[in-house]
DNA sequence: CACCAGGCCGTGC
DNA sequence: GCACGGCATGGT
């Protein structure tokens, strides 16, 4: 048994709720409350944290398939302990990844964390949620711009106002979703995936961002995402922690 | 002073 | 269909 390797699935870059405490837990306000995490068994016996951390799918095998196809993705995944696919709420993934676009996790992060004191609820002294569609609503432009989320202001208030459309995505093929998500403004195929990865638990995903097309151009440069089949999202996940730690 | 960050939009061809 | 410049902000 693989170590689960709760920072990189906490902290890599498929969710911007999370925080490090200097004991080495986590914690993140979600549904509705504080969670504290230290390790996953502490998310066992919890349906929510279940139902979050994926506990049903075995990612042990999932990673043992993907070490076995090449000897990049076997030192990619040996690069890392046990990464897990989230599956997160729609709406607060939506806008984190909106907000992903040209920027970097740490500034995501901060830019999240202005969101939820700014416009979500207090659920304990000190934490906030992250807004709901209909809080998110009384934000206009000029006041998301002063928090500093820049260009992407006009792009926040589209998802807002199209936020039902979210609750549509889950009856819909991988191509067909891929295509309604990106009837909203600042939603390319990118920021696509990584929802319907993150959130909606479609494993057919495989975000190319700046990291992911250095690496496919160096070392799968006649490859494409079907190659990584059926793992291709968690595959990607892998690659993109391996050579963001190689630099 | 540059250049970059989990990209996308609008325009032009 | 593809190429290109622009875009807010903060870090290196």
């Amino acid at each position: 048994m693989i170590e689960e390797n709760l920072r990189e699935t906490l902290l890599g870059g498929q969710s911007f709720s999370w925080t490090e405490d200097e004991d080495g837990s986590f914690w993140a306000v979600l549904d509705e409350r504080v969670v504290r995490i230290r390790t996953l068994e502490d998310a066992a016996s919890d349906p929510f944290l279940y139902d979050y951390f994926d506990l049903g799918y075995d990612y042990q095998k999932a990673r043992e398939e993907i070490a076995a196809k090449d000897s990049i993705l076997r030192e990619a995944v040996e690069s890392s302990g046990l990464i897990r696919l989230l599956h997160q709420d729609h709406f607060l993934t939506t806008i984190s990844f909106i907000l992903s676009q040209n920027n970097n996790i740490k500034r995501i992060t901060g830019l999240y964390h202005r969101l939820s004191e700014r416009y979500g609820h207090e659920v304990e002294p000190g934490k906030y949620s992250f807004p709901s569609p209909s809080e998110l609503a009384s934000a206009d432009e000029d006041s998301l711009r002063a928090l500093g989320v820049g260009f992407r202001a006009p792009f926040i208030i589209d998802a807002v106002r199209k936020a039902a459309l979210l609750d549509t995505i889950d009856s819909l093929s991988f191509d067909d979703a891929m295509d309604a998500l990106q009837t909203i403004k600042g939603i390319g195929p990118k920021v696509a995936s990584c929802i319907l990865i993150f959130s909606y638990q479609r494993r057919e995903g495989f975000p190319l961002d700046v990291w992911m097309k250095k690496v496919m151009k160096e070392y799968y440069p006649d490859k494409d995402p079907s190659y990584f089949h059926p793992y291709e999202a968690l595959s990607q996940q892998y690659l993109f922690s391996w050579i963001r730690q190689k630099g």
